[in-house]
DNA sequence: CAGCTATATTGCTATAAAGCGATATAATAG
DNA sequence: CTATTATATCGCTTTATAGCAATATAGCTG
């Protein structure tokens, strides 16, 4: 539940490439290998890795290991970015609020 | 400005806790590597892939380079998100109306 | 010019990570 | 129990990265 791990998850497409998959709903191994592309046992390491750092969580149905998103871990992305988030948006404001009075200025 | 460099520049904590240095203002080379901690070239390794990534940039007054946030390409960040947090605040909103179902139905 | 300060670059070592094939484990089917 | 399917783990190679000391470069100051 680091933070690290969280970012560090998400530093590899692959592991992106599966949560964005996640977002239609739960995935097999098998699901996500399919052909051509990586190998089951690649994949299946960077499941690990989402599980690890809460991203991601597994279900049992007879063989198949179902994986389904863990959003709430994500959400701490979100809480580490909102400071730079309102930065921006108090820049935008800014902007904004200087084009008003400039229109202001030009009536 | 690729997504993986930005996600890249993140996956360190020491780039992130440069970032959030910079939130309040910007800051020189020396600055960051004070005392005992980090030395000069490392330091300047993570501003580079900082500045590659587009979070961060550069101006120069005299020999001093202070940095600065780049905030627009942190929001590609934000727009990666998106889709995870709208499933979120989904999830949310089902629950939020079914709690507000039962309340109608106790009453 | 010489010397100083701030930063960048180079070359190195150590550690971690991605990917693979081979193999082990787990659950089901017959 | 045997075979099959789905997944996990192991051992390996290759590539990337963090950190450092040493050195180079750039701009200022005298």
């Amino acid at each position: 539940m680091s933070l690290d791990l969280v970012f560090a998850a998400l530093a590899d497409p692959t592991r992106r490439e599966i949560l964005v998959r996640l977002l239609q709903g739960e995935a097999t191994v098998s699901d996500m290998c399919d052909p051509g592309g990586l190998k089951q046992p690649t994949i299946s390491k960077h499941l690990k890795v989402l599980e690890v750092a809460g991203l991601i969580a597994s279900d049992q149905r007879a063989q198949r290991r179902p994986r389904r998103l863990q959003l709430a871990n994500m959400q701490v992305l979100a809480a580490w970015m909102e400071p730079f988030q309102r930065q921006w948006d108090g820049r935008f404001d800014q902007l904004e609020a200087l084009s008003r009075a400039q229109s202001q200025k030009g009536e």
